[in-house]
This record gives structure tokens, sequence and C-alpha cells, in this order.
DNA sequence: CTGTTAGCGCGTTCAG
DNA sequence: CTGAACGCGCTAACAG
């Protein structure tokens, strides 16, 4: 492939030049810059930015480390951060742990090797390893969606805390006393803000938090499902589920209807994070919505932010407000629903 | 950070000595292994990926560019790609072009400059301009998901033809005489494909084609709307619908919802694509489904076997089948419905 | 406005 | 088994 030499030669001026009229840099005549850029289409030049980034110190690349590409929530995170890292002049490379330290940190290894400008991380797990493996190589960082013990680092995230809030008060509201809580795995901020939001609707309404009606697990479908057959199995019945996670939703929908219970005639049930539009037939669960986009843009203009400056500063935690939707699933009866079906469960 | 020269003047050593260390090349003593080894512990040192790369003209890098990272049948396509290329020593860049041209060229831009290894690319028209522009960089290239018309170049994607065919041909079979068929746009081969099997079966049944049941526009949900309202006023109404899209079929459902009309009693609904199970409360759509995981991870293991050997070769085209699930929306009455439950529309 | 010199961090070449 | 020299393609720094 042509180099800026081969292009510099044949447009007679020096390398440099090419340069500058690359980058749009400096003064360069007229002429010259016609030459130049007549000489690039002839030779179909590329500039090679391997090249460029040895020398500069910068790749223009900025790395998404989340942990399931598969949620719909955080392909919509993922769109906010490309978007406005495309606009800005980034490329993303976007890395999937599943959830796994392990996987976490092969990837931040090689994205340190890589050289990438900068990071956004959902971390795996709240310990601080690899923010501090991160940190120590001096490529910014923001952390996305959950908090990090004792990390230093700017964070992005929505109201977990005031959303599971919300979302139990209603219930209460709704009449029910006795509420099971399906929620992620310990040592997961989402999960833990989480459980601590359903315990202050509770206590807030004077009712007891019972251990037994509360179950961690992975963020899944089949945890969901797992923890819904135990929760149901606890006597007095629950007539409420709080789930912690939209899968983990969708898991309960199954067992409840294994064992023949309605939803919300016999069960109500409440959840984190939607579903977009293009996967229901027919929406239906009850949930506090996270920003999903506005966070992936709010964490990558923090992290743009802090290329340019790169100068000290005091660690920022954004909290992004969670909206409540109020659907079928909760069983509300005063509330206007916004479509006219509704999804049955056959007994 | 520390660089190869600072952990050779700690071991005691030359650069290069360290260099191979890292890279398990040739004869070291092990007294000097284990300095290096040390050294680099050290220092924390890691090897900048950007100068190797300068020098040794790979980047470990792949691109995968397709049409919309929202849909789960491209999420799982890109778990397949990533999974592969992972275990193969290389990361992948993920490129969202929403079905733009120029949005795909502004990435192929990007891409070349990066000096990416080999390039996966769903693409976003037959037109072969972008094919030829990745060719004439002698960047090693598959195309995925869909045909480009005149182009030489390995092809991986699904049998969209025979899906088509087979899941018209069971409407047929069910006694449906009028289906309407909501295809994607013109000048998309995975659209016309399955406009081609939808044709053949109708033919193969004696059944006339008619022009006014088929139309064409964007994969999208509001667009399976919008053709559903259309397709349903055409005189006489169509019994069933055949969606070549799994958003459209969303759409559609909404559109009948609308209407008035229930699924499968008053219509039945066919589409392309499943929608993984931690989506969906109940299954419901007769489908053909594309195996994406297996397309993704096939289309990279042929483009990594393009990377070693160089040399030309025949462009290979790989047709992986579709499975025809049977579920409630086309109405079979012979069918073991998988579930229990039903999603009921309400009049 | 333009060019020369030097070097980013690494790996290949060839000589110890 | 080890090292010195050179260059990948580009641009910062400094002339002119």
């Amino acid at each position: 492939m042509a180099t800026i030499r081969d292009v510099a030669k044949r447009a007679g001026v020096s390398p440099i030049t090419v340069s500058r009229v690359i980058n749009n840099f400096d003064y360069v005549s007229e002429e010259n810059r016609r030459r130049v850029h007549e000489a690039i289409a002839e030779l179909g030049y590329v500039p090679n930015t391997v090249a460029r980034s040895l020398r500069s110190k910068r790749t223009n690349t900025l790395a998404l480390v989340l942990t399931d590409v598969s949620n719909p929530f955080f392909t919509t995170v993922a769109r906010g951060v490309e978007d406005t890292a495309s606009k800005a002049g980034y490329t993303v490379i976007l890395c999937n742990t599943d959830e796994s330290e392990a996987e976490q940190q092969k990837y931040l290894d090689v994205l340190i090797q890589k050289q990438v400008d900068g990071i956004l991380l959902v971390p795996a797990t709240s310990s601080p390893e690899s923010v501090r493996f991160i940190q120590k190589h001096a490529t910014p960082l923001v952390i996305l969606d959950r908090r990090v013990v004792g990390a230093e680092a700017d964070t992005v995230l929505g109201d977990s805390e005031g959303g599971a809030h919300e979302l139990v008060k209603l219930l209460i509201e709704l009449g029910h006393q006795r509420i099971a809580c399906l929620s992620g795995p310990r040592g997961v901020s989402t999960a833990e803000d989480r459980v601590a939001g359903y315990r202050r609707a509770l206590t807030e309404a004077g009712i007891r938090v019972e251990a037994k009606r509360i179950s961690y697990g992975p963020f899944s479908r089949r945890t969901g499902y797992e923890m819904t057959q135990r929760a149901m199995a606890v006597q007095p019945r629950p007539t409420a589920l709080f789930a912690g996670h939209n899968f983990m939703a969708i898991g309960a929908m199954q067992a409840l209807r294994e064992m023949e219970m309605r939803v919300p005639e016999d069960v109500a049930v409440v959840c984190f994070d939607d579903l977009p539009l293009d996967f229901l037939t027919v929406p239906f669960f009850t949930m506090a919505a996270q920003p999903a986009y506005e966070m992936g843009k709010k964490a990558t203009e923090l992290l743009l932010a802090r290329l340019v400056d790169e100068g000290p500063h005091e660690p920022q935690e954004i909290v992004l407000p969670t909206e409540i939707v109020i659907r079928r699933s909760s069983g509300d009866p005063l509330v206007n629903h916004n479509v006219k079906a509704s999804v049955a469960v056959e007994p």
C-alpha cells in the first residue's frame, strides 16, 4: 500500500507537507494542497493509523467492557456509547465478559496492550482490582452501571435503590404485604441497591423484612425461574414478586405459568429494566426503566472530557433517575392501560 | 509506561532478549529468562501492540460491520464472531450501520486506516462498491447474512429462500390461500430471497401470486405495522401473513390487535428469525430460525483461514439451513404446543 | 509557507 | 545463546 512518502514523491513535496494536508494543519499553499490531494486520489492512499498512533500516543479508540451483550439494556447503553464516541472521532471496541471476572481481566490486558485511549467498564463484580489495574496503567476510566467499592473513579449509574423503592411501594399501595424479592448476585451493586430499595419500602410501610423472601443469584432467566419456584413455596405464599432484572422476570413468568398461577390476578409482578417495544407483542411488565442510552452517552462524554484535560480531578458519581412505567403485570386497577390487549396465562 | 528497553536495563540484558522472552522465541538461558520475567513483574510492563503492529503489519483485530445491533439475531451472530475470534487471539471491533450505505462506508474507511486484519460485513445493500473498496486495499473479507451481486467474495448466509418456502408451504397446507407477504427492502438479498421462497410455495400449490399482496420496506417494527394495515385492507382480505423479519412480525401483531383481529384465530402469522427465550414471556411465533451463532462462527473461521494462507482462492458460498419451529401463531391444530399458555388478543 | 532531522516501541537481520 | 543496527509509517521540533 502506498505510504505518505509515495504521495510526497508523486506530488513533488516533502512527506511532512502531505501530513499537514491530511491533518488540516498549518498553512499549505493552495497549489501544493491541490497536488497532494491529487496524488492521494491517484494512489488510493489511506493514512496508516497504527503508525500515527505510535507517534502521537493516541489510538482514537475507546473500549466498552460489559457483562452481557445479549441484554437489550446493555445493547442500548452500547448504542449511546457508540454514537457519542463516533461523533467525536473515536472507534469503540466492545468486550463481553459474561459476568466473569476472569474474562474481564483478560480483556483489560488486551486493551491496555492495545493502548486504548479510555475504558468504559461495567464491572463484573464490585472488587476494585480491575479498577486499580487500569489506573496503574494511567488509562482514563469511567465505571458504568455499577458501583465499585473503594474505587476512586468516575461512575455513571441508574438509581437502583430509588427505582426499587418506588416499585415496591407501588405494590404495597396496591395492598400487597408479602412480596418476594428476586435479586441478582451479592457483590454487584445494582443487585444490592435494589434489595436496599425493597427493604426501605417495606420498612417505611411498617412491614417486617423477612430474609426468607429474598433470594440472590446470577442475572438470568433460569435463575428467575428457579427462585420463583422456591419463593412461591414459602408459606404464607407471597402475593407479589419484585424481580431485580428483566430476564429474571421472564423466568418468573414461566415458573408461574407452570404452577398455573395467573399474572396479575393471582400474583403481581414488577421488575427492573424494560424490554424494547421491538421484542414485545404486548408490553406487559410494570417496571423501573433506566435511561440506558443516556447512561452510555453521559459516561462517554465524561470519559472524553477526561481525555482532553488530563489533570487530576475529584471523581464524579452521576446517578440517573429511573422512570416507573405501570402496565398490566402489577394489576393496578386504576391505571389507564396504553394497550388494549392482555397476556393471559391459562389455567 | 515502561518499554521493552526499561525492562532490558533492569534485567541487565538487551531489549531483543526481552522480546524473545515475551514471544517465546529462540533460546534464552533460564537465568536470563527468569530475570526478565522478574523485571517485567516489577515494572508492570505491558508490551505495546501498536509498535508491534507497525512492525509486523498485523493488528490481530477483526471488524464486524453489521446493520442492526438492536436485533437479537445480529447480537447472536456477534457472539459467534467474538467467541471464535477471541479464541484465536483476535479482538473484534463492532460497527453498526443502521442499514445505511453511507455509515457503512465511513466505518470501512476507518477500519482500513486502522489496518484491521480482516472484515466481516453484513452489507447494507447489495451494491458491490464497498466490497470492491475493501478488496482494493487487500483486506480479507467475508460477507455475512446477505448476498452482494457481482462480488467475488466468501459469503456465509442462511437459507432464506428455503425457509420462506417451508413457512409459506405450511400455511398453504393449513388451508390458507390468500397470504400477504411483508418483505424487507428491495436490493437486500435476504428480503428478496424470502419473497422468492414465498412465490415458489404459492406457485407450486397452483395459487396465483398477486403483486398487491407483497410489500417492500425497511426492516422494522413500524414498517411491519404499516404494511399490515395496508395488507389487511386488500380485498378479499388475507387469512395469513408471512413476515420476512422478526420485528416486522411484532409490528404486525400490534396492527392486528388494533383492528381487533385475533391471532391465529382470525389471521395466521409466521415470520423469519426467532427472538431469544430471554425476551419472551410466552414463545408464540411460528418461524424459520436461522443458526445465528453458527453463522458468526463459520464466517469467522473462514476469515481466519484466509488470513493464514494468503493465496488466491475460489470464493466460497456457505448456505446454512434454517429450522422451522411451529408454535401458536400459525394456528396449526395438529401441533403439540410446548407451552401451556397462550397469548390472547382481546376483542 | 516548507523541509530536515529524529524517534515513537518493537522485531527482523545479521554478526558475534 | 546474545546483541547492534536498522526501519516499519508517521509527526514533533526545529530550522529556513
